[in-house]
DNA sequence: CTCTTTATTTTGACAATCAAACAAACTACC
DNA sequence: GGTAGTTTGTTTGATTGTCAAAATAAAGAG
């Protein structure tokens, strides 16, 4: 690809980017949780229970910070420690019945976003574009 | 587009944001300057100077954190304050001589990143996707 | 069995954030 | 003009998020 075509795409990138990371600041405010926590849940979700090490590397946090974070989920039972099968040292991280409800209305508000700014793209495009993210998160 | 569809491009804009998030933290830690101070560079590189309030709405953050997060940019003068010519309540933010330079560094950062996600997607893939990218940016 | 590596927690210090209250400047309407 | 209401940015006080470094505990290697 030519060096101005990657540099337009990395312009789209940013832009989308900023726009939704914007968004999100907006739609956690004045919640009953942080962003950092919703954050949480929403990794959770999205990729099902985790253990601390590989969940503060999809949050992109260290794992202190994360346990600390874990803490206040369970204590708000959003989230549960589930002891490792097989190694002693690490638990999974679950969602408790009440997290996955949160986690649910939090991403019907996404849906809700993604209903409205794909609206004016087309069938093919739309198709596309699923397929060039797809290849895009594999290759991070 | 089907309900189907609309889901598979919301788990996939989900995953892409996660992961391009996880990476800013990344990349940012350990470095001289935080996350904050970084992303408010990016956006004033990317739109050009703005008002605080106009900044703000673009980071997702209130102009009361931003006040101090500019006091300190100002500080490390990787930024000023530029006096509004007509509106004597508002100030033009602007990237100093030495801001501007480390936003470039963080860019070429961003383009080596969309180099690297980039390479799987045929020519075509990636004049869609960019289009794709702008008409959403613009439905945001 | 000892040494090294890995996973998590704890700690102490600092940075980021918000909401609310404020001051100054603008706007619009009489 | 003058005044009432709005907008812009700052300050303040409290809370939350974050890190690096050190501690703990288990796993794995030789």
């Amino acid at each position: 690809m030519s060096k101005e075509k990657t540099d337009q795409l990395n312009r789209s990138i940013i832009e989308f980017y900023d726009r939704l990371s914007a968004w999100e600041n907006n739609v956690v405010r004045n919640k009953d949780y942080s962003l950092a926590q919703i954050h949480t849940l929403e990794v959770l979700g999205t990729y099902g229970s985790l253990r601390m090490k590989e969940l503060a590397e999809k949050l992109g946090i260290t794992t202190g910070t994360l346990t600390v974070q874990v803490d206040k989920l369970a204590k708000a039972e959003l989230v549960e420690r589930i002891p490792h099968e097989s190694d002693r040292r690490s638990f999974l991280i679950k969602l408790t019945e009440t997290g996955h409800q949160l986690y649910l209305e939090h991403d019907a508000l996404h849906l809700k976003l993604t209903e409205k700014i794909s609206q004016s793209l087309t069938e093919t495009e739309a198709q596309t574009l699923v397929s060039c993210l797809k290849k895009m998160n594999a290759d991070f």
